[in-house]
DNA sequence: CCGAATCCATAAGGATACTG
DNA sequence: CAGTATCCTTATGGATTCGG
């Protein structure tokens, strides 16, 4: 057992949020931003069969706006996650590809999508158990 | 080479999304949207030390309301990530803390923080040299 | 073909007040 | 202490239009 009274303000472990210094928080925190984006997930797991143009991207993801996709692709390019590369042809052409960096970012979502696929499962047996008894813990 | 009538290579991945069938995909976004969540992978974070009770949660995770804490913990402990304990005392007593299934996410949200924290400052440079390079976007 | 720019609907999220 | 309910501001994102 515990008392409360033993550890009042000493549970606080030393810092604003686990032992991630507060410096790091920020950036961390737009990095998980741009995991948990929708889209850019997407990009990124379609761009790793190799370089895409535009309008090839706009297929492989349906449902997406061209907003959100120039978006995400500034966002990516601007973090260095892929390249774009533009051919001054008269039919402009332009190739987005996965940079090294966003490789290893595709690495991290792989995981977690496998995750997600290996135990979806079982959440969905908690979320219908919890579902179905409201008021009641299981 | 690039006549719109013709398009060469364009179903080559076929699929709406690299290899994941489309039945999984909703269920891959709830997930996908749990780890982006900000509140919750702070929470997951904060809890893998141990459990934590309601108020101790608000002041280990600086700057959450109370709705979006609330929020959060319920959603969390819908998927089976947490587990809720109350205590019917007088002052009542509720300890939240991370269930098996949660402490698998944790792993991952792990690995993404400790990437994050690796190549930030790689990221970070990428950001400087576009921002310099090119013209301001928006 | 590759975007940028604008408009607009909806949802996320914070602040506050109140309850059991 | 541990929430709930309400209001309200802001951010997100789709649809559309225009430009290079």
């Amino acid at each position: 057992m515990h008392e409360d009274a033993a550890k009042p303000e000493m549970a606080a472990v030393a810092g604003p949020c686990a032992n991630i210094p507060a410096d790091h928080m920020a950036f961390i925190r737009q990095v998980l931003d741009r995991v948990g984006d929708k889209w850019s997930t997407l990009v990124v797991t379609v761009l790793k069969d190799g370089p895409l143009r535009y309008t090839d991207l706009q297929r492989q993801i349906p449902g997406i706006s061209q907003r959100m996709l120039t978006r995400t692709l500034h966002q990516l390019q601007e973090d260095g996650l892929i390249t774009r590369t533009a051919y001054a042809e008269v039919p402009p052409r332009v190739e987005y590809a996965l940079a090294p960096l966003g490789r290893g970012l595709h690495e991290i979502v792989r995981q977690l999508i496998d995750w997600a696929a290996d135990h979806h499962d079982e959440i969905r047996a908690h979320r219908a158990a919890n579902a179905a008894t409201t008021s009641r813990r299981s």
